[in-house]
DNA sequence: GCCTCGATTGACT
DNA sequence: GTCAATCGAGGCA
């Protein structure tokens, strides 16, 4: 299996979100393939903490590709991968994921999150080290892409990507 | 310190 | 479709 080092990430977003689909990510012992993404932009997507100023998460969102970023919602963790070069905001958020190897419900943000064991001590290393992914070729379905979830302010382009039929795509 | 809000989820009508 | 649980971050004082 190869794995994805930081040139695949320092692209346009959007593209690392599609391409992010099908790869396998390895945490705590724990193999799942993602199966769900959403890209998230700079400032002038107005669903993206980078539009809203300075904080905790735009200030990730402009450091260097590849590093995990790790926010609240709610009782929430999410699970995003810093894209883009340097200086530029973008972030791919990881929404639903295939368990390969272990046994937990992981099609939501949220509950893939509770089911990998991801907490704030991600936020901000290296995906080359606390996290592992890797392209084992696998054969993807057809792509969809669609409307984000959950946001208030969405842009008028479609920013989510799933593999079409199947079952661990989080609802609707 | 106090208040509000959200890139969520699950339970309910 | 609606609604509440529950918590960090941000705005304000």
């Amino acid at each position: 299996m190869k794995k994805l080092g930081k040139e695949f990430f320092s692209r346009d977003t959007e593209i690392v979100a599609r391409e992010l689909l099908g790869k396998v990510i390895v945490v705590n012992g724990k193999k799942a393939r993602i199966v769900e993404t959403e890209a998230y932009l700079g400032e002038k997507d107005p669903a993206s903490y980078a539009s809203k100023g300075e904080n905790k998460v735009s200030k990730m969102m402009i450091q260097d590709p590849g590093r995990i970023l790790v926010y609240n919602v709610h009782m929430y963790k999410m699970l995003n991968f810093v894209t883009d070069t340097f200086g530029k905001a973008g972030a791919v958020l990881i929404r639903a994921v295939e368990p390969l190897n272990f046994n937990a419900r992981c099609n939501g943000p949220g509950l893939l999150t509770l089911g990998l064991g991801i907490s704030d001590d991600f936020h901000g290393r290296s995906v080359l080290e606390a996290i592992n992914l890797f392209d084992d070729e696998f054969e993807l379905g057809e792509i969809v892409e669609g409307f984000r979830i959950g946001v208030t302010k969405d842009l008028d382009k479609p920013m989510r990507f799933y593999i079409k039929d199947n079952a661990h795509v989080s609802r609707k």
